[in-house]
This record gives C-alpha cells, sequence and structure tokens, in this order.
DNA sequence: CGGGCTTTGTGAACGTGTGCACGAATGCCT
DNA sequence: AGGCATTCGTGCACACGTTCACAAAGCCCG
C-alpha cells in the first residue's frame, strides 16, 4: 500500500522553468494585464503551450477554461511554491572581482536575496566594504550563517580555494550553494548545489560554432525565418 | 535513400559535459598523470563512470580495454570536438557592473575567448577602459564583428536594452549569443543562444530550501554520509 | 603462450521530459 | 436557454537521457 509518498513533487525541468514565468507574469501584471493564456505566456517564455500548462498544473488547477490564468493569483502561487514568500539571505565566499560584482549587483536584494554578509580569506580586503557591505573575514563565517539565518551560500572563489570554501559553508550550516569556480564540489548528500560556469558555456557555444564552420554546404540551412524565441 | 544525416551528432547533455571532463583531464595532465579509468574520471567529475564511457564514445574509440584513456589524446580529441583549435573572440555589450567585471575577468582570453571589445550605448562609458579594452560606442559593433572575425556576443546590459543587443549583434553577423540579461531573446532560429540568469538560479535554490523546510520530520533524511560530489 | 584480471564499448531496460490531440469546462452571444 | 467559440487539463506516444550489465579486447604474469 503506497500511500502518498511526497506530497506533490514538481519535476526538476519545471521548477528551472517556473522562475521564468514568475518573471514574465510580474511584467504583465505591471503592464495591468490580468488575465492571461497559456498560449501567450508560452509564447512570451519562448516555449510550448502544453508545456506550460502541464507545468503549471503541478501548482493545482488555477486556470479557468475558455478564458487563461489570472496573473495575479499565478504570481502569488508560484511564489508559494518556489518558496519566495520571504527573504533568503545569501552569503558570498570570496571578494574578488566576482565577489565584488556580485554583492555590488543591486538586483540580488531586490528579488528577495539579500546579501547577509561577504567573505574572505585575505586580510587585506577585509574591511573593505561592497556595494553596501563590509567584508569580514571568513572565520566569521559561521556566526553570520547563524545570526543571519542563512540558507544559501555563494562561492566566488579562485578555483583552488571553491572546495574549502564549500566546506567551510557546509560546517557553518549553509543547506544551498551557487557555485562560480570551475570546479566539480564534493559536498554531503543533503546539500543542494547549482553551478554557474562561464567557461562552460562558452565551450558549448564554441562547439555550435565548430559545426556550423564544418557543415558550410548545407542544403536546408537557410539562416532567415522569422525570429522566434530561443530555449534555455 | 538516408546515407547518413550528419557525420556524428553528439547529444546536447553530453556536449555540455565535456567541458567539466576536459578541464579534468587537463588539471590531471599537469599532475603528470597520463592514463585514466572512466571511473576515475567519473569519480572527479562527479558523475557515473558508464556515462563517461558513452559521452567518450561519441567522440570515438579512444581507449584501451584493460587499461583507460591516454590523457594528452583524450585532451587533443575533446578539444578538437569542441572547436578549442583556435580562439573564438568574443565582444561584449554593455559596460556596466556586470560587463566591467566579465572584462576585468582574465579567465576569459586565458581560454581561448579573446575580448575583441567592449561596447555601450552610454556616451559617457565611451572612451573608458576595462580589463585592457578601451570601451567603444555601440554603433562600432558591425566593424569590430567585421574586423576581427567575432561569431560570439555576450549580452551583459539591463534586461530592457537586451534584445536591442540580440538584435544589434545579430545584424552586424554573430551567430551565438551568451545572455546575462534576464530575458528572454526572441532571435532567428541559425542564432544559438545560451542563457546565464542568477535569479532564476537562486530561485531553484530556494525551492529546494522551502521544500526542506516543509518536509521537516521525515524519517531517512540522515543528512550525514560520506561526501560525494554534486552534479552539475 | 595461456589464463586471469582489468577496463572499455554498447545493447537493452528504465526513467524523465516533450508535444500532440482531444475531452471537459467555462464564458459569451443570440 | 441553448449553441458556439475558447482554453484548460491530461492521457498517450515518442524522443532523449541515464544506468545496468556483459561481451570483447587488451595487459600482465607465471
Amino acid at each position: 500500500m503506497p500511500p502518498e509518498r511526497n506530497r506533490r513533487r514538481i519535476p526538476d525541468a519545471t521548477v528551472s522553468r517556473l522562475p521564468v514565468y514568475l518573471r514574465i507574469l510580474g511584467e504583465q501584471a505591471d503592464e495591468g494585464v490580468d488575465s492571461i493564456s497559456s498560449e501567450r505566456l508560452a509564447e512570451l517564455a519562448g516555449v510550448n503551450a502544453a508545456k506550460v500548462r502541464k507545468d503549471l498544473s503541478y501548482l493545482g488547477s488555477y486556470g479557468t477554461r475558455g478564458v487563461g490564468y489570472e496573473v495575479g493569483y499565478l504570481v502569488y502561487q508560484i511564489r508559494r511554491e518556489l518558496g519566495l514568500t520571504h527573504d533568503w539571505p545569501v552569503v558570498i565566499v570570496g571578494a574578488g572581482n566576482l565577489g565584488q560584482a556580485l554583492a555590488g549587483y543591486g538586483g540580488f536584494g531586490e528579488r528577495g536575496f539579500p546579501v547577509a554578509g561577504v567573505v574572505d580569506v585575505d586580510p587585506a580586503k577585509v574591511g573593505t566594504v561592497l556595494g553596501g557591505v563590509r567584508v569580514r573575514h571568513i572565520d566569521e563565517l559561521p556566526q553570520i550563517v547563524q545570526t543571519k539565518r542563512v540558507n544559501i551560500g555563494v562561492v566566488a572563489t579562485p578555483p583552488h580555494a571553491a572546495q574549502d570554501a564549500a566546506e567551510r559553508l557546509v560546517a557553518a550550516g549553509v543547506t544551498s550553494i551557487l557555485n562560480f569556480a570551475p570546479v566539480v564540489l564534493a559536498v554531503p548528500r543533503a546539500i543542494e548545489v547549482r553551478k554557474v560556469d562561464l567557461a562552460v558555456e562558452l565551450q558549448i557555444l564554441s562547439y555550435h560554432e565548430q559545426r556550423k564552420a564544418s557543415l558550410h554546404a548545407v542544403p536546408g540551412a537557410g539562416a532567415g525565418a522569422v525570429s522566434r524565441p530561443a530555449s534555455a
């Protein structure tokens, strides 16, 4: 008798699209739109309409047949599902080039992820101010994480320091990590890690360029056609 | 008579892992390792060994049974497949916070993607120097793209300017775009677009945090266990 | 030179994600 | 009130990706 594993598991692919829908819906709301069809939302998000409906169906049946979805209510439901009903403070490890840019980038706090602190190993960087936050020494990490109730850590160190940074974050109590270092982090299973790697992205583009270059004289490859949204 | 569609198409999932293997193999080579098994490489890359073998098999049969893969040769083959046998100059649109960080980040050129230019619409930013490159006006984009043979463009503008930036890049002749703006770009089909969106990544982490929080009293969720590499 | 050990390469099963197509529900118009 | 147009929700088939399991192929050693 399998009663019910876990309430409602949402597929990974869907979870990664919900933030996109959310942003678009927010923009539409700002423009005064209060009802939207799956077709229109799909067009704006650059995906298939059926996919939109299936994605949204995981949240529950919040649409009205023949009409569409009520924008405001949908925004509320997606925010609730993504856990965006309250702020998630983040701590940034590494005050180098990237750490500075991240701390200085205002979009963090606006979107519900205020910077609770920036830390670095280098005593020369400690004390300098970045985007309104004073850089502290990495030894203060546990204190920051605990007093500010931080669950999400950002690794913005050079590659060789990334694993150590991750271990310190985990030891301090962080359970999710956003990793900008071009390194595969080894962490306990329970820790969620997401990676952002510039070099990887560029190399994937390079692959496609190289591919186009070697397939020069192909017939049906007319690059004309109308513009169309690109997928992620 | 379907003779042979296209030489060897490599699955997207594999293409996105090849850069990771490449980096690891490079590190191993630096450490003097000249032969590696799929199992070891899998461990370092945080994936399944069978996946490594299947991925590498798309490049050809470059392993030796009972022994493993010759590191140097494998590096060569992956680089060839990814089109990394020569440099791919990139042009950055947007000299704001992010554009500055990207231009200043040395890792670009080192990894075969030299910054051929940085452009901006704001005349106040034109002329300033970023990471050794003088910022030029966006009207000079076509000239930069053509004289420097640029195929890859980077969109590092605010959201509202991103679509325009993309259109200018395409008009100038760029065929691949790396988009940092939280916007779905509409471009011709032939243009390859990859997106890097901080907010999306953080919101995905938020989802998982929220999920953990609501599933508090679950039995088999012992967060102990040994460390293990995390997947991308 | 043959047996045993190791590791690759891949067929096959399984799981996840995508997209079509259509029934079901709803609003609008006459 | 009834019919019609619209749009959601979802079953189903297919494509893609992952993992297992094992035969084939090579090395080493006695």
